[in-house]
RNA sequence: AGGGCUAUCGCCAAACGGUAAGGCAACGGACUCUGACUCCGUCAUUUCAAGGUUCGAAUCCUUGUAGCCCUGCCA
């Protein structure tokens, strides 16, 4: 499915490294994320790689919850996430697991700690065994309950389990070293008491494995062989070799970290999306213009899209932002050929073709996708008066502009060529009605004498026009000032939502599903919003525009 | 001297001692019934800096510099 001549990835090497010297046999990876909100863009590089590498290797991939924080957790949770992963298309089969599924495990590797004299139960409080644990630039200092025996700790930690103390009242420590330099290394809580129901062993347990003690067991067990996560972990590295050495297993996982993929003039910070929400300013954690799997998916953006997306960004270690434009470069480059492209006008303004028949509809035969011709063919009619962009007529054009202005030739996109004759405008000067001629014998789009026009313009008949409304989006901060204001406010872009009212479609968008998307011409990718649209009111939200070179000169300013 | 990690084009990113891939963006031009697409072309004598080793250094060594992460009973 690659193409050859892209390197592998660091990643890649080192697990090319690891078969080839038979430390493992079936590549296991894993996506394990806690079910404490919704998946957003970042995770999508991480749920597509560990699904990738898993098929690149032919191997397994696995969904794990890592759920060993009940305070945090929720079952509505694990429903968003799953269908996010599933609608990316990371299929994890029938390994769909829990690292609360392990509990009991995890709490007999514990005393197995216990008894090989690795772990100790202490009375200290939080606040204490911070003070106990030292600085970044000082040792710590032993936990004065680090010297109780195993049977004394066996005891504590069965009674910890039993209910017997209230939260923070005791925890279990590993015994490691308190002076490492490596902050994780200080002897860190592994087990703590929290007398809550989990959303799903109820209140079975009333103390729950911190991750850098669950972690490794949970891949252990399910015979992860690459547990890759991000940077901020590195640190945790040796204490997940630690466990899983300590625990004596067979075919210990590896840890990988990777660098998290940002993404330019975006936000993910859930306090920041948080405040937007209770603020109204976006309508929810899929708004549109944020960049949830659940908003893109909103948006328009399509599961291939995405992938190609991660894979062009690639996988390394150092930190970095990627451009915006790279992910509107993927899910243009993905609808392109799939999607048939119709006429729409964002901004009607009419257009009265004096010299064609009243009251008379033609129909004309249009490709729906002229670099697929798979995509058929549709009808679109044709009639007297029309509707087309207002940016697509200029009283006084400047040069190069070859669209439609008193005394032009344009042609409307596959029916005829038309000249504009004269125009009428309203008080404050806009324009509210075109009139043109058009040419009978240049019907399809083409004069048979050979005569050339340089404008092609999308129109819609008026009479047969489909209303609708539709969104454009842009980013949701300013990227001219920078994502964050001084004091670490958001700097809003004042025109991140456009609605437009009242656009006129082509009676053929008519029927038109949630997510179905559409190229309207010489504008960009719409897709039919999920949460607004109905079949009577079509709500259209603009995933991306084309591209475009043309600019209207700027006029210059005398002074 | 707290520890760990990272520095290659505007943005991602290859290169693993043999003489700086590729993609995005940008800019020219051709083509065009989408000012799109497509196609052609341009875009790092230089890899954070300074020294050193070598016939040869982005790759090795030395010394700096910058950025990110770590002092939760979060993950």
């Amino acid at each position: 499915m690659e193409n050859e001549n892209v390197s592998k990835n660091f990643i890649e090497q080192i697990i090319d490294k690891d078969i080839k010297e038979g430390h493992c046999k079936v590549v296991r990876t894993r996506f394990p994320p806690e079910p404490n909100g919704y998946l957003h863009i970042g995770h999508a590089k991480s749920i597509l790689l560990n699904y990738g590498l898993a098929q690149k290797y032919n191997g397994k991939f696995n969904l794990r919850f890592d759920d060993t924080n009940p305070t945090k957790e929720k079952t509505e949770f694990v429903e968003a996430i799953e269908k996010d992963i599933r609608w990316l298309g990371a299929d994890w089969e029938d390994r769909l697991f829990f690292a609360s599924d392990y509990f009991g495990e995890m709490y007999e590797a514990a005393v197995k700690l216990i008894k090989k004299g690795k772990a100790y139960v202490s009375d200290l409080s939080a606040e204490e065994i911070r003070e106990y644990r030292g600085t970044l630039t000082e040792p710590g200092r032993e936990d004065p309950y680090a010297n109780r025996s195993v049977e004394e700790n066996l005891t504590l930690f069965a009674e910890m389990k039993d209910g017997k103390y209230a939260d923070g009242e005791k925890v279990l420590r590993a015994r490691i070293d308190m002076a490492s330099s490596n902050i994780n290394m200080r002897d860190p809580v592994i087990y703590r008491v929290a007398h809550m129901s989990h959303h799903r062993t109820g209140d079975q347990w009333c103390i729950y494995p911190m991750y850098d003690f669950a972690h490794p067991i949970e891949d252990a067990i399910e015979g992860i062989t690459h547990s890759i996560c991000t940077l901020e972990f590195e640190d945790h590295r040796p204490l997940y070799d630690w466990v899983v050495r300590e625990l004596e297993y067979e075919f210990p996982p590896k840890q990988i970290e990777f660098a998290k993929l940002y993404l330019t003039n975006v936000v993910t910070g859930k306090r920041y999306i948080k405040r937007l929400v209770e603020e109204g300013i976006v309508d929810g954690w899929d708004d549109p213009r944020l960049v949830s799997i659940a908003a893109l998916r909103r948006r328009g953006f399509t599961p291939e899209s995405l992938k190609l997306f991660v894979e062009l960004c690639g996988v390394a270690k150092a930190n970095s932002s990627v451009d915006y434009a790279m992910l509107e470069y993927c899910i243009r480059e993905d609808l392109k050929l799939k999607k048939p492209r119709m006429m729409a006008i964002l901004d009607p303004v009419k257009v009265i073709i004096d010299n064609y028949p009243e009251g008379e509809t033609e129909y004309l035969e249009v490709p729906n996708n002229t670099e697929n011709e798979e995509l058929g063919v549709r009808k679109v009619p044709f009639s007297r008066e029309i509707y087309i962009d207002r940016e697509d007529f200029m009283e006084e054009p400047p040069k190069k502009y070859f669209r439609l202005f008193p005394g032009n030739e344009v042609r409307l996109m596959n029916a005829y060529f038309v000249t504009c004759t004269h125009f009428s405008k309203d008080e404050n000067g806009n324009v509210t009605e075109i009139h043109c001629t058009y040419d009978p014998a240049s019907k399809g789009g083409n004069s048979p004498d050979g005569r050339k026009v340089k404008g092609t313009i999308q129109w819609v008949s008026a009479a047969h026009a489909v209303d609708a409304e539709v969104r454009l989006y842009e980013n949701i901060v300013d990227e001219e000032k920078g994502v964050y204001n001084e004091d670490g406010s958001l700097n809003l872009n004042p025109n991140s939502l456009t609605v437009l009212k009242h656009c006129k479609i082509e009676e053929n968008i008519k029927g038109a599903e949630a997510y179905e998307s559409f190229q309207f011409v010489r504008q960009g990718f719409f897709c039919v919003d999920a949460k607004d649209s109905t079949p009577d009111q079509l709500v259209f939200n603009r995933i991306v525009s084309l591209k475009s070179s043309f600019k209207l000169p700027v006029q210059a300013t005398v002074s």
